[in-house]
DNA sequence: GATTAGCACTCACCTGAAGAGAGTGCTAAC
DNA sequence: GTTAGCACTCTCTTCAGGTGAGTGCTAATC
């Protein structure tokens, strides 16, 4: 791939952030006009032409000015982009969000609450996906008989999470028989991250307590139901927003979305994907097919340490990619500390 | 309000019907086209100039035809409105559905699903208030440390339904003294309503267990929370359903929509407000703003013969009310059914 | 007196033509 | 290598005319 000479990057640069301004397509003149390039308009459209046969650009149709291509939004978000600074009003929002989030106690609460936030302040739709299970540790596991035949599991993770489900209890047990069960679970399973917990090793655990089997076909479906990946909730917030980005005036576009937003396994799938860091998909990168008009910038977050989620916006791939990446490492900073103090 | 003769209920009832198929204003000629009203075209005409003198119908437009008023709707619903059988089709859905859902154990989760299947089936978009902690009867109480100053609170419903809460504790209590209060707090509590936990009450049995009073501060705080309406969750299903609509084909209206779609708070009170068997209001009847152009159909689900949430459709005024309402009871039914046998 | 046929009229909607405006690509001059 | 000039392209808006569905009114009919 060749390389962009400066002067060629300074154009697609503000081709860029201009269409992102206004989403109309860019023409020479006002590039040459707008922005800091000593050029008169005729060089520009060359310069422009050259960029437009390297696959940066697009031309609508042919008298029209020049939109970024995909690639030019790669180029840009790799390359060109500026790193932008929170203005004074979102840093005090942020601080006052933060300030009121502290005051819940409830993970996935705090985390749905954070998905609004960034919503709000980006004026994208944000997602966000709850903290999974599966990557948090065992902590301590309780049972509460509710009836004859049934009983309460709690679960608790060294990350504070908890979960609860009700199992059926092939035969009255008593409450040392139920005692003993757990407090040999706990102790044989604590500290282990729950993804570890193989059918395998479960199968291991069960000789040894080969004794009171019958409970124990409830607890371990329970506890594999757990390792896999069934748990991956995803909140949305400000999935209004969409409708306020001209590309998507068109309603058949906002209806895919809209699906897509009620279906949280597909979401949660994109959501998995990326790594660590923060990370940009733009358009077709986005394995979601309804996804290919958008881009996606997503971070994860952590508890103690440990990434247990990922947070995120979606946008036209028109998105103001430097504003939304200095919130969004902002927010998750917010996030992490406070999270870290529960 | 004059009571209108047989001749101009069939017609009203032509022109709901017919709207309700088309969404185009109806002619006069259609009516005497396409029902069986043995009268002319010209003789309709007459009828529906004072039927919409009377205020059931409305012209768009001078050579348009007529559209019901929200009027005419109230009428239609009240007197006029067919009662439908469901269809094979939809009945052996709805058998499916119920019998997948009977393995899941969560009450949350089987509402949130009926919503779900509630919209695939109606084609609208459905709403549900999830049931409401403070319509249960307390049931048991437990007490988990997690570690020196935090505790998990496990509260179970007589409904089965399940609450988990961390609190802080003011300093380290030992197992016993943690099951003393707990225990004492059963046997008290036990079979009380969770809305009838006034902090006047509340107080009473502070004061019988004053000697463990710095735990229970948290734990009343908890109970209060309860018992306030903080818990009215709704779920939406279908929300993408609305743009299906024509007379949502103006973005500023789905905007407003989807906007109140993401305020469960003020969802919530429109679900509340309604009786306990199904409901119809139709357009400015509902309180929201936003809902001038809907109608909404509720009914509400009981457990163990106690209402504790409502479910329901949101559509255009336009909405096939007689389809929607047989759908709803029987839902209603089949999910009464299930709840029960949790 | 109720019903109907006939007719002029209204209004939304579609279509096609004309004109404006933005922007391009190419050529020739600097 | 850069720029000015110019013809050309293409979209978008506007407007006029035509079409069709449906009405309200009047006069004839049952």
């Amino acid at each position: 791939m060749a390389v962009l000479n400066e002067r060629k990057q300074k154009i697609l640069h503000a081709v860029v952030t201009d269409y992102i301004q206004t989403a109309e397509p860019v023409g020479s003149r006002t590039i040459s006009r707008h922005y800091q390039i000593a050029l008169s308009a005729a060089t520009i459209r060359n310069e422009m032409a050259d960029l437009e046969e390297l696959g940066f650009l697009l031309q609508p149709h042919t008298s029209a000015g020049r939109i970024p291509s995909q690639r030019g939004y790669r180029f840009y978000v790799d390359s060109l982009m500026d790193t932008v600074q929170l203005g004074k009003q979102e840093e005090n929002y942020l601080r006052r969000v933060f300030t009121q989030l502290k005051k819940m106690r409830e993970i996935n609460q705090i985390v749905q609450q954070t998905a609004k936030a960034l919503s709000v302040i980006t004026r994208y739709t944000s997602m966000v996906l709850a903290p999974q299970l599966k990557r948090s540790a065992f902590g301590q596991m309780r049972l509460i008989p509710m009836n004859e035949e049934q009983a309460l599991v709690v679960l608790i993770t060294d990350t504070g999470y908890i979960k609860n489900k009700v199992i059926d209890m092939p035969r009255a047990l008593s409450q040392e028989e139920l005692d003993r069960i757990v407090s040999f679970l706990n102790t044989e399973l604590s500290g282990l991250t729950i993804s570890s917990l193989t059918p395998s090793r479960l199968r291991k655990l069960r000789r040894d307590l080969y004794k009171q089997v019958d409970i124990l076909d409830s607890l371990f479906a329970m506890l594999e139901e757990c390792s896999g990946q069934q748990e991956n909730k995803v909140f949305l917030g400000g999935t209004s927003n969409i409708l306020d980005q001209p590309e998507f005036k068109d309603m058949e576009k906002v209806k895919h979305l809209l699906t897509l937003f009620e279906e949280g396994e597909k979401l949660s799938v994109v959501l998995e994907g990326a790594g660590e860091g923060i990370s940009i998909s733009i358009g077709t990168e986005n394995v979601i097919n309804e996804m290919s008009d958008c881009s996606l910038i997503t971070a994860s977050y952590s508890l103690h340490g440990r990434p247990i989620g990922r947070i995120g916006v979606l946008g036209p791939t028109r998105m103001e990619y430097a504003r939304v990446v200095a919130i969004v490492e902002e927010i998750v900073k917010h996030l992490n500390n406070l999270l870290c103090s529960l």
